[in-house]
DNA sequence: ACAAGAACTGACTTTGCGGTAAGCACCTGG
DNA sequence: CCAGGTGCTTACCGCAAAGTCAGTTCTTGT
């Protein structure tokens, strides 16, 4: 296990998960994450709002957190998997709480969510 | 009801709960706030890392999304008391999340929290 | 009279997260 | 041969959130 011993002083536990899977992208990456195993490609098609550049440094970035793995299968065609670690999965009860809780709000405000677009090509039915 | 209807597209229902309760501090606000009624100045002592200025901001923030309720006794001097409203309740599953996330991960990497400073004088032991 | 404390407000600056756009290395299909 | 797909990297830029700090109103304590 790599050590990465955080020296920083939080003033609450909120505060140390927030310099973790805060921003705009951690969270919202994980929770994809969460429903299986992804190339870096179907991430990019399910979070079509996110940037090539942001993407890849979240996903680097959680890497580095040690809560989800890269796994390449160095072959050409580059073929990527990205997938939850263990340390990762114990993120679940958040993301779901953070999914169920966007549900309702939506149900409340009106606020529209789109389908996951999950393929490239003709995949919608 | 105050209708805030939201009319942003949301790629997913995280997102959307991201847009309410995402940035540095909002969290933290709800978490404290979740242990009870709190004055404008224990808040500002309990987060002792949050300027005034982004605090009154945060706290405004929230009352506009209908997580928190403000009551001021109007006197002099003045004391004015910050409360969950019944949807910023409904948040307390996450919070209680981050926060147990904080504290494992805070035993595994070796991070220390500092005990909340409760009072301005004296509190200490 | 003066300082301190309550709960802010406002002007100004900074910073970092994120967005845009382009390029790269390699392979496959037409 | 060239477009298109894979999985990136790099340089540059912009903006909104956050930080700094001073000021404001009123009251109580000494």
């Amino acid at each position: 296990m790599s050590d990465l011993m955080d020296q920083q002083q939080y003033n609450c536990a909120v505060e140390l998960t927030l310099s973790v899977i805060g921003g705009k992208w951690a969270t919202i990456v994980l929770a994809h994450l969460k429903e299986g195993v992804h190339r870096y490609g179907a991430l990019r098609r399910r979070i079509p709002a996110v940037s090539e550049k942001v993407l890849v440094q979240r996903l680097r970035g959680l890497e580095v957190s040690g809560l989800i793995s890269r796994h390449s299968d160095g072959g050409n065609p580059p073929s990527v998997e990205y997938r939850l670690t263990p340390e990762g999965e114990s993120l679940i009860p958040i993301l779901e709480a953070l999914h169920a809780w966007g549900e309702q709000r939506a149900r409340r405000t009106g606020a529209r969510i789109a389908p996951v677009a999950e393929a490239a090509g003709g995949g919608g039915r």
